[in-house]
DNA sequence: ATTATTTAGTTGCACATGCAACTATTATCG
DNA sequence: CGATAATAGTTGCATGTGCAACTAAATAAT
């Protein structure tokens, strides 16, 4: 692949994860649904966890408070998310899920759970134990180096 | 971390893969360098297999062509990479590894090859070698439904 | 040879991401 | 209470990414 870096896991997790995004969009395309990995990922995590600033939505999905304001941006142009300033404290956005969030989650989270299960078909369950196992010892590795927390955000 | 899917790789591999982005470019910026990860595989490339057309590159880095563009684009910008017009076939662009470029490969290279150690600390072989067969096996899943190759390069 | 098709690369549009710098609001400290 | 510091979010700027539609050039087909 890269000269010097056939053996390396690095440039595989990149190339795998960018495969997957285009795969996820294409078979939403498909499905008639226009959302990426990160927009149904949030709206699972509005679902469950009711209405949230964006403040823990940033925290729980490992993601810049900025990169963050942009998607919810994006979603709510698409009336999936909707930003209600809290009254207790007018510095804070409470992030709802709309009706129509909802909807949408419904038709679209069997679409990726059938993805994730394609993607992976054929990967023993030991073998996933141990990506899962990798990923968060690179993460650890890294984390520590970095500052010790992501708390940026 | 994401309801329902504790146990999915997908959203390890992914948060991965972004922690690794984010340390590549404290790890450059600490350095002096402003380089990021595409950019240094684009230059190793370069450097091991001569000028090459613009084509060759978007395959060979499983990029987009547009992407490839825009990429190109940033790094002349930056004095790495010189873009030719071949003689033979005015069509192709081919892509050479400036002086500067080359410079700054060889600074840049053993950063990166201690990134990627660092990372993978305390990972044994065997666990290594599981992942990128995992992820190949991904890949394969996924290609084989997409289109069967990513020749829009 | 002239037309039609394929190929290489660019540009418009949309999306995701992070850092630095900013505003507004709340909390803290003296 | 008033000044200072901390916190939540947004915006400017830079980066990377892909699809659709485009230009220019070369090749194939009639």
């Amino acid at each position: 692949m890269f000269p010097g870096m056939e053996n390396l896991m690095m440039p595989w997790i990149g190339k795998t994860m960018k495969h997957i995004d285009l795969f996820i969009a294409t078979k939403m395309a498909e499905h008639g649904v226009n959302l990426t990995r990160q927009q149904v990922i949030l709206l699972k995590i509005l679902f469950h966890d009711g209405p949230l600033p964006q403040n823990n939505l940033a925290f729980l999905t490992d993601r810049d408070k900025t990169s963050l304001t942009r998607l919810l941006s994006t979603m709510e142009k698409k009336n999936l998310v909707a930003r209600i300033t809290s009254p207790e404290d007018k510095r804070v956005n409470m992030v709802h899920l709309t009706k129509n969030g909802e909807k949408i989650l419904n038709e679209v989270a069997p679409i990726l759970l059938e993805v994730i299960m394609h993607m992976q078909k054929g990967v023993s369950e030991e073998d996933q134990k141990t990506v899962i196992g990798v990923m968060k010892k690179i993460q650890e590795n890294i984390d520590i180096q970095i500052d010790s927390c992501s708390n940026n955000n």
